[in-house]
DNA sequence: CCAATTGTTCAATAACTTTTGAACTAAGGA
DNA sequence: TCCTTAGTTCAAAAGTTATTGAACAATTGG
Protein backbone atom coordinates (compact mmCIF):
# COMPACT_ATOMS: atom_id res chain seq x y z
CA UNK A 1 0.00 0.00 0.00
CA UNK A 2 1.20 3.54 -0.43
CA UNK A 3 -1.24 6.20 -1.11
CA UNK A 4 -3.56 7.29 1.52
CA UNK A 5 -6.70 5.06 1.99
CA UNK A 6 -9.55 5.05 4.81
CA UNK A 7 -9.55 2.74 7.61
CA UNK A 8 -13.00 0.81 7.17
CA UNK A 9 -14.31 2.50 9.99
CA UNK A 10 -13.69 5.69 8.85
CA UNK A 11 -15.79 4.39 5.66
CA UNK A 12 -18.82 6.73 5.06
CA UNK A 13 -22.22 5.69 3.60
CA UNK A 14 -23.41 9.52 1.86
CA UNK A 15 -19.28 9.71 0.55
CA UNK A 16 -19.36 6.32 -0.82
CA UNK A 17 -23.19 6.89 -2.81
CA UNK A 18 -21.65 10.42 -3.95
CA UNK A 19 -18.75 8.55 -5.29
CA UNK A 20 -20.51 5.50 -7.03
CA UNK A 21 -23.33 7.93 -8.29
CA UNK A 22 -20.92 8.86 -10.90
CA UNK A 23 -20.88 7.22 -14.42
CA UNK A 24 -17.16 6.98 -14.89
CA UNK A 25 -16.47 5.69 -11.31
CA UNK A 26 -19.48 3.22 -11.19
CA UNK A 27 -17.79 1.85 -14.94
CA UNK A 28 -14.45 1.73 -13.04
CA UNK A 29 -16.26 -0.16 -10.52
CA UNK A 30 -18.14 -2.80 -12.44
CA UNK A 31 -15.32 -3.57 -14.38
CA UNK A 32 -13.35 -4.38 -11.17
CA UNK A 33 -15.95 -6.50 -9.81
CA UNK A 34 -16.19 -8.82 -12.82
CA UNK A 35 -12.56 -9.01 -13.31
CA UNK A 36 -12.11 -9.34 -9.64
CA UNK A 37 -9.18 -11.14 -8.37
CA UNK A 38 -7.37 -9.86 -11.64
CA UNK A 39 -5.02 -7.19 -10.58
CA UNK A 40 -5.81 -3.81 -12.71
CA UNK A 41 -4.00 -0.96 -14.18
CA UNK A 42 -5.27 2.53 -14.46
CA UNK A 43 -4.43 1.95 -17.67
CA UNK A 44 -7.08 -0.36 -18.64
CA UNK A 45 -9.44 2.81 -17.90
CA UNK A 46 -8.22 5.10 -20.34
CA UNK A 47 -11.19 4.52 -22.70
CA UNK A 48 -13.15 6.48 -20.04
CA UNK A 49 -11.14 9.00 -19.11
CA UNK A 50 -7.96 11.32 -20.30
CA UNK A 51 -5.24 9.69 -17.38
CA UNK A 52 -5.38 12.95 -15.58
CA UNK A 53 -8.78 13.11 -15.22
CA UNK A 54 -8.46 9.00 -14.43
CA UNK A 55 -6.16 9.73 -11.59
CA UNK A 56 -8.87 12.16 -10.18
CA UNK A 57 -11.55 9.23 -10.48
CA UNK A 58 -9.04 6.77 -8.80
CA UNK A 59 -8.33 8.91 -6.21
CA UNK A 60 -12.14 9.82 -5.00
CA UNK A 61 -12.69 5.86 -5.46
CA UNK A 62 -9.65 5.48 -3.04
CA UNK A 63 -10.30 8.56 -0.71
CA UNK A 64 -13.57 6.81 -0.49
CA UNK A 65 -12.78 3.65 0.68
CA UNK A 66 -14.13 1.85 -2.38
CA UNK A 67 -10.69 0.81 -3.99
CA UNK A 68 -7.40 0.09 -2.80
CA UNK A 69 -4.43 0.78 -5.05
CA UNK A 70 -1.13 -0.08 -4.46
CA UNK A 71 1.82 1.18 -6.11
CA UNK A 72 3.91 -2.02 -8.10
CA UNK A 73 6.94 -0.67 -9.75
CA UNK A 74 6.02 2.25 -12.11
CA UNK A 75 1.99 1.06 -11.92
CA UNK A 76 -0.59 0.65 -9.31
CA UNK A 77 -2.71 -1.98 -8.75
CA UNK A 78 -6.57 -1.27 -7.98
CA UNK A 79 -8.41 -4.02 -6.10
CA UNK A 80 -11.95 -3.38 -4.39
CA UNK A 81 -11.97 -2.72 -1.24
CA UNK A 82 -14.93 -5.80 -1.28
CA UNK A 83 -14.38 -6.71 2.74
CA UNK A 84 -14.36 -3.66 3.96
CA UNK A 85 -17.33 -2.29 2.10
CA UNK A 86 -19.48 -5.98 2.75
CA UNK A 87 -18.52 -5.54 6.58
CA UNK A 88 -19.57 -2.05 7.14
CA UNK A 89 -22.48 -1.79 4.62
CA UNK A 90 -23.97 -5.50 3.88
CA UNK A 91 -25.35 -6.26 0.63
CA UNK A 92 -24.51 -2.54 -0.56
CA UNK A 93 -21.27 -3.29 -3.13
CA UNK A 94 -23.22 -6.38 -4.17
CA UNK A 95 -26.68 -4.59 -5.07
CA UNK A 96 -25.10 -1.83 -7.30
CA UNK A 97 -22.68 -4.13 -9.07
CA UNK A 98 -25.97 -6.30 -10.20
CA UNK A 99 -27.90 -2.74 -10.83
CA UNK A 100 -24.55 -1.19 -12.90
CA UNK A 101 -24.45 -4.84 -14.78
CA UNK A 102 -28.09 -4.18 -15.78
CA UNK A 103 -27.12 -0.69 -17.06
CA UNK A 104 -27.29 0.35 -20.73
CA UNK A 105 -25.94 3.85 -20.70
CA UNK A 106 -22.88 3.14 -18.09
CA UNK A 107 -19.50 3.52 -20.35
CA UNK A 108 -18.19 0.59 -21.26
CA UNK A 109 -14.08 -0.43 -20.39
CA UNK A 110 -11.82 -1.95 -23.01
CA UNK A 111 -14.19 -1.36 -25.49
CA UNK A 112 -11.87 1.09 -27.63
CA UNK A 113 -11.00 0.03 -30.93
CA UNK A 114 -7.80 -1.13 -31.20
CA UNK A 115 -5.93 0.14 -34.23
CA UNK A 116 -5.12 -2.30 -36.96
CA UNK A 117 -1.16 -2.18 -37.61
CA UNK A 118 -0.58 -1.17 -41.16
CA UNK B 1 -50.28 12.93 -8.09
CA UNK B 2 -49.17 16.13 -9.61
CA UNK B 3 -45.26 16.79 -9.81
CA UNK B 4 -43.35 15.45 -12.64
CA UNK B 5 -41.82 12.08 -11.85
CA UNK B 6 -40.20 9.70 -13.73
CA UNK B 7 -41.74 6.25 -14.84
CA UNK B 8 -39.71 3.20 -12.96
CA UNK B 9 -37.95 2.11 -16.17
CA UNK B 10 -36.32 6.29 -16.46
CA UNK B 11 -34.97 5.64 -12.71
CA UNK B 12 -31.07 5.47 -13.72
CA UNK B 13 -28.52 4.02 -11.07
CA UNK B 14 -25.96 7.07 -11.04
CA UNK B 15 -28.71 9.37 -10.83
CA UNK B 16 -29.98 7.51 -8.08
CA UNK B 17 -26.26 7.13 -5.95
CA UNK B 18 -25.84 10.18 -6.57
CA UNK B 19 -29.04 11.67 -5.11
CA UNK B 20 -28.26 9.24 -1.74
CA UNK B 21 -24.92 10.38 -1.40
CA UNK B 22 -26.57 13.60 0.30
CA UNK B 23 -26.85 13.48 4.33
CA UNK B 24 -29.92 15.66 4.37
CA UNK B 25 -31.17 13.36 1.17
CA UNK B 26 -30.26 10.39 2.92
CA UNK B 27 -31.56 11.07 6.24
CA UNK B 28 -35.43 11.98 4.70
CA UNK B 29 -35.16 8.39 2.99
CA UNK B 30 -34.21 7.11 6.16
CA UNK B 31 -36.53 8.18 8.07
CA UNK B 32 -39.16 7.77 5.33
CA UNK B 33 -38.46 4.07 5.04
CA UNK B 34 -38.90 3.82 9.02
CA UNK B 35 -41.89 5.32 8.60
CA UNK B 36 -43.32 3.48 5.59
CA UNK B 37 -47.04 3.82 5.26
CA UNK B 38 -47.25 6.99 7.30
CA UNK B 39 -47.97 9.39 4.98
CA UNK B 40 -45.35 12.17 5.57
CA UNK B 41 -45.39 15.86 5.00
CA UNK B 42 -42.41 18.05 3.98
CA UNK B 43 -42.81 20.14 7.45
CA UNK B 44 -41.52 16.99 9.21
CA UNK B 45 -38.12 17.64 7.57
CA UNK B 46 -38.05 21.01 8.58
CA UNK B 47 -35.28 20.50 11.21
CA UNK B 48 -32.79 19.38 8.48
CA UNK B 49 -33.20 22.37 6.21
CA UNK B 50 -35.10 25.59 5.49
CA UNK B 51 -37.62 25.64 3.49
CA UNK B 52 -36.84 26.49 0.41
CA UNK B 53 -33.52 24.11 0.57
CA UNK B 54 -36.29 20.76 1.67
CA UNK B 55 -38.49 22.37 -1.51
CA UNK B 56 -35.25 21.77 -3.40
CA UNK B 57 -33.96 18.37 -1.82
CA UNK B 58 -37.02 16.77 -1.97
CA UNK B 59 -37.31 17.75 -6.00
CA UNK B 60 -33.96 15.82 -6.52
CA UNK B 61 -35.49 12.76 -4.74
CA UNK B 62 -38.84 13.11 -6.94
CA UNK B 63 -36.70 13.72 -9.88
CA UNK B 64 -34.13 10.67 -9.51
CA UNK B 65 -37.17 8.17 -8.71
CA UNK B 66 -36.68 7.56 -5.17
CA UNK B 67 -39.51 9.27 -3.75
CA UNK B 68 -43.43 10.38 -4.93
CA UNK B 69 -44.75 13.48 -4.32
CA UNK B 70 -48.60 13.78 -3.89
CA UNK B 71 -50.33 17.28 -3.45
CA UNK B 72 -53.41 17.15 -1.00
CA UNK B 73 -54.99 20.30 -0.25
CA UNK B 74 -51.82 22.45 1.05
CA UNK B 75 -49.56 19.70 1.88
CA UNK B 76 -47.60 17.05 0.05
CA UNK B 77 -47.63 13.58 0.61
CA UNK B 78 -43.88 12.03 0.04
CA UNK B 79 -43.78 8.26 -0.04
CA UNK B 80 -40.52 6.05 -0.88
CA UNK B 81 -41.03 4.59 -4.14
CA UNK B 82 -39.93 1.50 -2.69
CA UNK B 83 -41.71 -1.14 -5.37
CA UNK B 84 -40.43 0.48 -8.23
CA UNK B 85 -36.38 0.64 -6.71
CA UNK B 86 -36.77 -3.15 -5.46
CA UNK B 87 -38.16 -3.91 -9.29
CA UNK B 88 -35.02 -1.97 -11.29
CA UNK B 89 -32.25 -2.47 -8.30
CA UNK B 90 -32.89 -5.38 -6.36
CA UNK B 91 -31.58 -5.17 -3.15
CA UNK B 92 -30.41 -2.07 -3.23
CA UNK B 93 -32.85 0.00 -1.25
CA UNK B 94 -33.17 -2.50 1.36
CA UNK B 95 -28.96 -2.15 2.09
CA UNK B 96 -28.32 1.59 1.90
CA UNK B 97 -31.51 2.08 4.08
CA UNK B 98 -29.71 -0.53 6.53
CA UNK B 99 -26.52 1.24 6.43
CA UNK B 100 -27.96 4.43 7.13
CA UNK B 101 -29.72 3.31 9.90
CA UNK B 102 -26.51 2.44 11.67
CA UNK B 103 -24.73 5.69 10.26
CA UNK B 104 -24.69 8.15 13.70
CA UNK B 105 -22.93 10.88 11.58
CA UNK B 106 -26.43 11.08 9.78
CA UNK B 107 -28.33 14.24 10.84
CA UNK B 108 -31.95 13.22 12.51
CA UNK B 109 -35.29 13.80 11.57
CA UNK B 110 -37.70 14.63 14.74
CA UNK B 111 -34.64 15.73 17.13
CA UNK B 112 -35.35 19.05 17.02
CA UNK B 113 -36.64 20.54 20.70
CA UNK B 114 -40.32 21.07 20.94
CA UNK B 115 -41.31 24.39 22.48
CA UNK B 116 -42.90 23.56 25.82
CA UNK B 117 -45.49 26.67 25.19
CA UNK B 118 -45.72 28.92 28.31
C1' DC C 1 -63.64 37.50 1.95
C1' DC C 2 -59.32 37.47 4.80
C1' DA C 3 -55.63 35.44 6.95
C1' DA C 4 -52.87 31.61 7.92
C1' DT C 5 -50.61 27.47 6.41
C1' DT C 6 -47.89 24.81 3.08
C1' DG C 7 -45.15 24.62 -0.12
C1' DT C 8 -43.03 26.37 -4.87
C1' DT C 9 -40.35 29.42 -7.93
C1' DC C 10 -36.91 32.66 -9.04
C1' DA C 11 -32.55 34.90 -9.11
C1' DA C 12 -28.36 35.45 -6.81
C1' DT C 13 -24.47 33.65 -4.64
C1' DA C 14 -21.55 30.35 -2.54
C1' DA C 15 -19.48 26.13 -2.62
C1' DC C 16 -18.14 22.27 -4.62
C1' DT C 17 -16.70 18.91 -8.61
C1' DT C 18 -15.04 17.82 -13.00
C1' DT C 19 -12.03 18.49 -16.80
C1' DT C 20 -7.93 20.21 -19.00
C1' DG C 21 -2.96 20.78 -20.17
C1' DA C 22 1.67 21.39 -18.82
C1' DA C 23 5.12 20.07 -15.78
C1' DC C 24 6.71 16.62 -12.91
C1' DT C 25 8.40 11.99 -10.46
C1' DA C 26 9.82 7.33 -10.27
C1' DA C 27 10.84 2.81 -12.10
C1' DG C 28 12.59 -0.13 -15.77
C1' DG C 29 14.69 -1.39 -20.04
C1' DA C 30 18.15 -0.66 -23.92
C1' DT D 1 22.89 6.82 -18.78
C1' DC D 2 19.01 8.03 -21.52
C1' DC D 3 14.53 7.04 -22.94
C1' DT D 4 10.06 5.29 -22.27
C1' DT D 5 6.17 4.05 -19.62
C1' DA D 6 2.92 4.89 -15.86
C1' DG D 7 0.99 7.75 -13.17
C1' DT D 8 0.73 12.22 -10.10
C1' DT D 9 0.36 17.19 -9.10
C1' DC D 10 -0.83 21.79 -9.92
C1' DA D 11 -3.41 25.68 -11.32
C1' DA D 12 -6.93 27.30 -14.19
C1' DA D 13 -11.37 27.01 -16.32
C1' DA D 14 -15.84 25.02 -16.76
C1' DG D 15 -19.69 23.11 -15.00
C1' DT D 16 -22.85 21.70 -11.34
C1' DT D 17 -25.11 21.62 -6.97
C1' DA D 18 -26.51 23.64 -2.65
C1' DT D 19 -28.21 27.49 0.00
C1' DT D 20 -30.50 31.81 0.69
C1' DG D 21 -34.25 35.27 0.79
C1' DA D 22 -38.07 37.49 -1.32
C1' DA D 23 -42.09 36.90 -3.88
C1' DC D 24 -45.63 33.89 -5.32
C1' DA D 25 -49.68 30.32 -5.53
C1' DA D 26 -53.18 27.34 -3.66
C1' DT D 27 -55.93 25.55 -0.06
C1' DT D 28 -58.35 25.84 4.14
C1' DG D 29 -60.44 27.72 8.30
C1' DG D 30 -62.68 31.68 10.51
Amino acid sequence: MSLPHPTADQISLPIVLAVLGDPTRLSIVRYLARKEGVPMNCSKFLDLASKTNLSYHLAKLREAGVTRSEAVGTSRLITLRRDDLDRRFPGLLDSVIAAADGDKDLPAVGTAEVEVSA
